[in-house]
DNA sequence: ATAATATTTAGATATTTGTCTAAATATATA
DNA sequence: TATATATTTAGACAAATATCTAAATATTAT
């Protein structure tokens, strides 16, 4: 939980979130997209990956970044507590 | 956007929120639930209500402070972008 | 084996954040 | 008016964060 709302307290990592609903990608062609060194990227790909959001898959010399959604469900529930509530 | 996520960023912050759930309450008696100092509590309150997560109602020397729902749903169009994604 | 490419790790640094104490402001009460 | 209560503001400080460059690791190609 805490992990999930650091992960997207980024305007950068929301970023990648939403260009990964397009298909996976490299880190390099991630990295690609953004004003910013290809170390910081990783950085932010690491802190998406400790947060469960994307999944990992080295290919050669390549690592492909995928989003995962199974953490969504729990996160959906958390929201969804506010939602029934009446204010 | 930012300020949401901001906001949301934090334990005690999204602890708050979850008080809020049971009914308004006033600042003092929040800050009375948490081993925290006031200034602190009223800190997390003011970036709470800058994410318009919160409303501020001073009545007398009270500020009562209450859940606003409102921005939940732009957050929730936010998500279902994922929701609806197929991996 | 050497060189090139892809990615991460390490270390440094400026900025932001969470917390505190002390002081200020606003309201209520004696 | 003076005092007590409720809350916020101001200023300080340690810890966390985002970013960078340089170096390390891993893979592919010549």
């Amino acid at each position: 939980m805490n992990l999930f709302f650091k992960a997207l307290n980024d305007p950068t990592r929301r970023a990648i979130l939403e260009m990964l609903k397009n298909g996976d990608m490299a880190a390099g062609d991630i990295a690609d997209c953004f004003n910013m060194s290809k170390p910081s990227i990783s950085h932010h790909l690491d802190l998406l990956k400790q947060a469960d959001l994307v999944i990992a898959i080295k290919q050669g010399q390549f690592v492909f970044y995928s989003l995962n959604m199974t953490v969504m469900d729990e996160i959906f529930a958390w929201f969804v507590q506010f939602k029934n509530h009446e204010s």
